[in-house]
DNA sequence: CCGTGTTAGTTGTAGAGACAACTTTGTCGC
DNA sequence: GCGACAAAGTTGTCTCTACAACTAACACGG
C-alpha cells in the first residue's frame, strides 16, 4: 500500500523538484555562454585536471562523472574533435582508452573555472549558512547511498561517515 | 577575486552533483519502465489533475513545471498524440491554448501514481530523518530563490517564510 | 592453446530539450 | 481605430542522451 506525502514531505520534493529542473539549466547556460561548455563537458576536463599526468581511462572517467560510459564515449570523441582532450590507446590493455587533457584543455578549464565556481556559490553556496551546507552535504550523501548502493560512482563519497565531523 | 570551494563546500557540491544526475535519471528510469511516461511528462499529468477541471493554460502550466514555454509546447503536443491530454483554444484569449487532462490520461496517472510515489520515497525520503526533510525544504528553497528570483516559477513556494513554521 | 564468458569501449538510431525565428492576438497611447 | 509594442504559443533545427547492438581484447578452466 501506497503511503502519500504529508505536507511538509510534499513541500521537500516539489522544491528539490524545482532545484533539479532548474539548476542544471542555469549552469549550463552559463559555461555555454562564457566558455562554450556544457557542464558535463566542464566536469570532464575538471576531472581530468586533477588525475596524474591529466589522464584518466574512459572507465574511471566514467565513474568521477557520474556518466554511462557510452554517454562518456560521445562526449569525449566531440571533445577530441575540438581539441580538448587527446584519445590514447591504453598500454597495458588494449580494449582500454585513456583520455587526457590537452594543453588547450587545460588553459580552456583554468580560463572557464572563475566564472563557474562563482555560478556555484551564487546559485547555492552564499544562499545557505555554514550550518547548512553541512546539512546539504548529509542529506545528499544520503540520497547518493540510495540511488548508488554499490558505490559504482562513490567517488564523491569521502567514506560512510559524516561530511562534517562532529 | 574568485574564492574557491573549502573541503565542507567541495564535498557538498560535488554530492549535489551526483544527485542532479543521477536523481533524474532513475526517477525517469522508473516511470519509463512502468507507464512509458518520463518524469516531466507524468509532472504535466500531475499538474493538470490539480487543477479546476482538470484544465490549464500552457503558461500557467509551464510556471507549474518549471519548463519554457517551447519545451512545453512539444511535449504536450506529444502527449496529445499519444490521447493523453486534449488542446482546445481559450475562449477568453485567442492567442491562448488550454490543455485539459483527457479520461486517459486520467487513468494512466492513477495507474502510475503510486509507483513514482513510492520511487520518490525510496530514493529521497526514506534516507532522510524527519528533521533533515524539513532541512531539505529549506535548502531547496534558498537555492530556488537564486535560481528564480522574480518568482517566475514560484509555484512551489508556499509563501517566502519556512517550510517548517518555527 | 582453445572455447566460453566477461570486460572495455564504440557506434547507430531514435527521442527529447535548447534556442531562435516566426505567427497571431491582445494592449495601450494618441 | 491605428500603429507600435508586448504576450502566447508554435515550429524548425541542432545537439545531446539513452538504449541496444556490436567489436575487440582479456581471463581462465580444461
Amino acid at each position: 500500500m501506497t503511503r502519500w506525502l504529508d505536507e511538509e514531505e510534499r513541500t521537500a520534493w516539489l522544491r528539490l523538484g524545482g532545484v533539479l529542473e532548474l539548476l542544471p539549466a542555469a549552469l549550463d547556460s552559463q559555461l555555454r555562454q562564457d566558455a562554450g561548455l556544457t557542464h558535463f563537458e566542464y566536469l570532464v576536463l575538471a576531472m581530468l585536471s586533477e588525475a596524474p599526468g591529466r589522464t584518466l581511462r574512459m572507465t574511471a572517467l566514467a565513474t568521477r562523472t557520474n556518466a554511462t560510459l557510452p554517454r562518456l564515449s560521445h562526449v569525449v570523441r566531440r571533445l577530441q574533435e575540438r581539441g580538448l582532450v587527446d584519445r590514447l590507446p591504453c598500454p597495458e590493455d588494449a580494449r582500454a582508452t585513456n583520455a587526457r587533457l590537452s594543453e588547450h584543455g587545460w588553459s580552456t578549464l583554468v580560463a572557464s573555472a572563475p566564472g563557474h565556481v562563482d555560478a556555484v556559490r551564487r546559485y547555492v553556496l552564499d544562499a545557505l549558512t555554514p550550518e547548512q551546507v553541512g546539512q546539504l552535504a548529509e542529506i545528499a550523501g544520503a540520497v547518493l547511498q540510495q540511488l548508488d548502493p554499490e558505490g559504482r560512482f562513490a567517488s564523491t563519497f569521502t567514506g560512510r561517515g559524516p561530511a562534517t565531523a562532529g
